[in-house]
DNA sequence: CCTCCCGTTTGAACCGGTTTAGTATCTCCC
DNA sequence: GGGAGATACTAAACCGGTTCAAACGGGAGG
């Protein structure tokens, strides 16, 4: 029989059980498996534990024995805080705090830098990579610890499980939609393609080399669609501007609307990049879509309320949060790659190029 | 000296010890406090390791000696997912996730219903209340397992940190400059005062009985305000409507604006109800602020981009998040109440009332 | 009266580390 | 040559529980 119920000081399962002249299996079965104590004992337990003021069994402690912590991770691409200024990320994140909540299971934002200090000792069962880096110290943190995860919108690796849209297909659908409009000069508002804090017009080889594989897909979309209407994809510029963020699509658009001759379409990247691109036509006095149409990307909340209301690809944001989510905690051995629809949705600020 | 090394097959720090001859303190020390070892052992013990696919000490138990988590949990008032629907919210998170990066902190987000469940047993070390309800089984559980914390927005509560504004005084501050520009006829949209999914004119009573402090306080604010300027509260209406959101703000400014004499200013309690607010009144056909003035409070980012451009009383959301997760990391014991300073921000959404 | 069974309770192993108080060896210095 | 200090490493206690096989006691059945 143990004989150190308090050291200390602290009030542990063994002071409960000292104090009760009963074992510690007993006291952790009252809170665990009430059902294999007698009730009066049970009763005697809890209560005792009440007066000693023992607030449960400790959950770290109980965590190591079960060796399950009932948390779900997530890592961001960039630091955790931006992750909450992108409405798109916003969504995401929503998606798998609601799987979190009807699971009971904490959500865990593991911030620190790509060295990976944070995912190396973060209480998780397993993690959502919502990132697209392939290699980053913070996803090999969570390799070299053997947990499960999913990446989002990202590579397709080994032994994990995968979320994501068809980014080409998404894009594409939107430059048809320009081209079936009529228009013959469109533009491309790029996110950082590649991450060296360069800005200007992309060519072939940048493009290629974009560093995200969305950011790649969806200009292979678009040049897919231009030139499936026999058009010259060389001849659309790709204007990139850093750091991502409404203001650099107001830049990057403001630079496409001074060329001459000026494109009369816009196809934006995202949508926070196209709501810059609005204010750029704002700002240069041109009618959207009148003289100059634009289409975004990933149909945020706020692209509906535009002015004019935005035309965009839809993506289901929280959708893919709790698709991630769930992956993760029903993992099926056959499908474990889930591509979600996208879906053009046509609004008001796409039209027909203005007449010459 | 320990011979289980290999203990169905998962490879610990014992395996690792046993594979070398060394003790198991040798290759805790390897990790934790390299200096103390020979540089020749040392990297013996990190080599063994890695071939042996050790991906260094399991952070579970290393935390149960260390006592410490190196995790921050956060609590919403609502579920958490709604959080994530709420721009201050989403600011705040922020805020909050900000200091946790700098500091090589996990944030932990505790869902779970108010039944506390997932509260009970987070893997945290102190906890911050972004909540208002006095006693809420999350809460209590956080207090029954001594867990430092901090309130924000809501009640002072003993022994935890307090973050939060002056509500009474920003609220007084937007009424009073709609009393300055000559106002006289007042409208309040309100959010939900009590949780009874109750709809309707709140008399004084009702008005008295809100639920968060931070709605009594706004109210407050208002009304003094109101009677500083000789004029009669009780002729103010104050309308509510649930659930919570823009479209309950377009709603209550719709029963407002319907009123005869209908009111020439609406005073909305957030800047989500403002929105809403400035939806109702192009229903109607009202412009804003030519026939109706309307002052929100928040100032979320959409504030400023709305049409027109909303007033709005500014509190600094990020910064209450930064400041709260501060005191939990460095209590101290002179200043543990923060007070941040609120500012009215006059757009365009406020101005003299329509000549009769 | 003996057995068997079942509901309770317990001892002991285990989860995977950290840490403190040493011990052994080596170096330095007079 | 002997003692003081460093240096490098280890044994054992500890963190606070969970779990499983086994023990116990009492009632039912034969």
């Amino acid at each position: 029989m143990e004989t150190d119920g308090r050291r200390g000081g602290r009030v542990t399962l063994a002071t409960v059980a000292d104090a009760l002249g009963v074992s510690r299996a007993t006291v952790s079965n009252a809170y665990n498996h009430p059902e294999r104590l007698s009730a009066a004992l049970r009763d005697r337990v809890l209560g005792t534990a009440r007066e000693l003021g023992y607030a449960g069994p400790h959950p770290l402690a109980a965590t190591l024995s079960r060796g399950r912590v009932n948390a779900l991770g997530l890592i961001y691409e960039d630091p955790m805080s931006f992750a909450f200024s992108d409405p798109a990320a916003v969504l995401f994140l929503q998606g798998v705090s609601e799987v979190c909540e009807d699971e009971d299971l904490a959500l865990v934002l593991i911030s620190g830098g790509p060295a990976g200090a944070v995912a190396r000792v973060a209480l998780v069962d397993a993690v959502i990579c919502y990132c697209d880096v392939p290699i980053d110290g913070r996803l090999a943190a969570i390799v070299d610890r053997g947990l499960p995860f999913v990446v989002v919108d990202g590579p397709r690796l080994p032994n994990a499980g995968h979320v994501g849209i068809d980014d080409r297909r998404g894009a594409a659908s939107a430059a048809r939609h320009l081209l079936d409009l009529g228009h013959t000069r469109l533009g491309v508002i790029a996110m950082p393609l590649v991450d060296d804090g360069w800005e200007g017009t992309a060519d072939r080889d940048r493009q290629d080399r974009a560093r995200y594989r969305a950011s790649r897909e969806r200009l292979i979309g678009y040049r897919e669609a231009v030139e499936a209407a026999a058009q010259d994809w060389s001849a659309v510029a790709v204007e990139e501007r850093v750091p991502y963020g409404r203001d650099a699509g107001r830049r990057a658009a403001a630079a496409l609307l001074a060329r001459d001759p000026a494109p009369t379409a816009l196809l934006a990247m995202s949508d926070e990049l196209a709501l810059g691109a609005l204010a750029a036509a704002a700002d240069a006095g041109l009618s959207v879509p009148g003289d100059v149409s634009v289409v975004g990307f990933d149909d945020v909340p706020g692209a509906a309320d535009a002015h004019p209301a935005l035309t965009t690809v839809r993506q289901p944001h929280r959708e893919k949060g709790r698709r991630a989510a769930e992956l993760l905690l029903r993992p099926t051995a056959t499908a474990d790659e889930h591509r979600l629809p996208v879906e053009l949705v046509v609004r008001a600020s796409s039209g027909p190029p203005p007449h010459r």
